[in-house]
DNA sequence: CGGGTGACAACGT
DNA sequence: AACGTTGCCACCC
């Protein structure tokens, strides 16, 4: 592997090992973290062959929204739904549900208004 | 060189 | 909400 390619899959492996427990980052949010905007597909490659799923946080890393990127019901798919609500967030179906304190349109509003 | 394949994302319909 | 397109990029045939 070129040197470039490696230094690549460091800072991946750095942005994803910096996301903090009880909280969770895209894939393209790795990536722009990483100093690598647009390249979500490589996080998910790099994910896929580091091995290393003892020491990483990989169940942090989900797609855009908060949507898990395994097929639903699969067996990596439930095994990071597990990991997460094992971390206090929660899951309805394949996706991971914000935390109650990010603002709904409807909650800012009452904000706003004062209601 | 060309085509297909991904743990993806953003946008349009 | 569900697809289809496009952009992206490393790899493998």
């Amino acid at each position: 592997m070129s040197d470039l390619a490696q230094q690549r899959v460091s800072a991946i492996l750095k942005a994803v090992r910096g996301i903090k427990r009880g909280t969770f980052a895209s894939y393209g949010e790795v990536a722009r973290r990483a100093g690598l905007p647009g390249r979500a597909r490589l996080v998910g490659t790099v994910l896929r062959d580091s091995g290393d799923m003892k020491s990483l946080p990989w169940h942090r890393v989900t797609g855009a929204g908060g949507r898990i990127a395994f097929p639903v019901g699969s067996r990596p798919a439930r095994e990071q739904i597990r990991r997460l609500e094992r971390e206090g967030l929660k899951a309805r179906g394949n996706r991971v549900v914000q935390k109650p304190s990010a603002a709904s349109p409807r909650t800012l509003d009452a904000l706003l208004w004062k209601l």
